[in-house]
DNA sequence: TCTCTACTTGACGTATACGTCAGGTCACAT
DNA sequence: ATGTGACCTGACGTATACGTCAAGTAGAGA
């Protein structure tokens, strides 16, 4: 019934000897991102990472954590992880980053234009929707009474 | 090659000597509402709305066209179908509207909460962005000169 | 050798709101 | 008899970002 012993963090079989401060498990890397092991391979699998590999398992170097910090701002942003991806290759394939600085800004900007867009229609519904509680208040109030 | 002439609007064949003016086809109460036939099936499907039937034929009178218009309204206001099927099935079998008026009300406000978080974050989300905005100018503008 | 744990891959499931077929009926015009 | 247009009922497809198995491998300790 009671829960196994975890392991050491850092408790990677076969490596025990070779803890070389930022190399991670997939477990150690979830737990330093906060997001599941699956998400990582999930990422892999679209390309917006490539972690090493030792005999079959996936080894994360600072690098890809770099690049998953990236990629949880994009989505906290609010792009999709194709835009990210996106970026991502162009970061790699642009040295002084000037393409890609611009089809940033690019993005950044119809991203802009899309949050004011939301932000009036959120306004537009809250008043609305103040109007309709009031409506019921006042509906049951009378009820009541 | 050219498209075949559509019919008259209330070309119902068949009953082309009882059009009551507001018994409408599926492609009238479509047309009219601003949705898809598929969308007025789908509804029907989930138990919003539940047109009369001539043989196999929908038919849809004004109390429909009246349902329709309140889930349409509930789904601008971000209403889930479910939530609204809810709200619709209260309003039939709650003659006095009690019920129906408080839980209204408990689900406006959770609402209302919920947009007013989703309008905190998008503010966030929207300076984030702006900052971005200006670095990639900054960017730009010094690889230019 | 057996078992444990962590890890692997592959495949199907989830939620939402419909879109898009495929195949068939039905009344009316030719 | 045949074609035509509008309608019908399933049933599968779409997009997104993973969750959730299932089944198997590989070191390490008992």
């Amino acid at each position: 019934m009671s829960e196994p012993e975890p392991r050491e963090p850092g408790d990677m079989p076969g490596f025990e000897d070779m803890k070389q401060g930022d190399l991670k498990s997939i477990a150690e890397a979830s737990e330093a991102l906060g997001v599941t092991q699956r998400t990582l391979r999930f990422y892999e699998d679209k390309g917006l990472i490539q972690p090493k590999r030792v005999g079959s398992m996936r080894v994360y170097s600072r690098r890809e954590m770099g690049r998953m910090q990236l990629i949880l701002r994009g989505k906290r942003l609010g792009f999709s992880i194709r835009e990210i991806g996106e970026f991502l290759s162009l970061y790699d394939h642009d040295p002084d980053q000037v393409v890609q600085a611009q089809l940033m800004l690019e993005a950044t900007q119809e991203r802009l234009s899309e949050l004011r867009q939301q932000r009036e229609a959120i306004d537009q519904t809250i008043s609305e929707l103040e109007i309709i509680e009031a409506m019921s208040r006042r509906h049951l109030e009378q009820r009541e009474s």
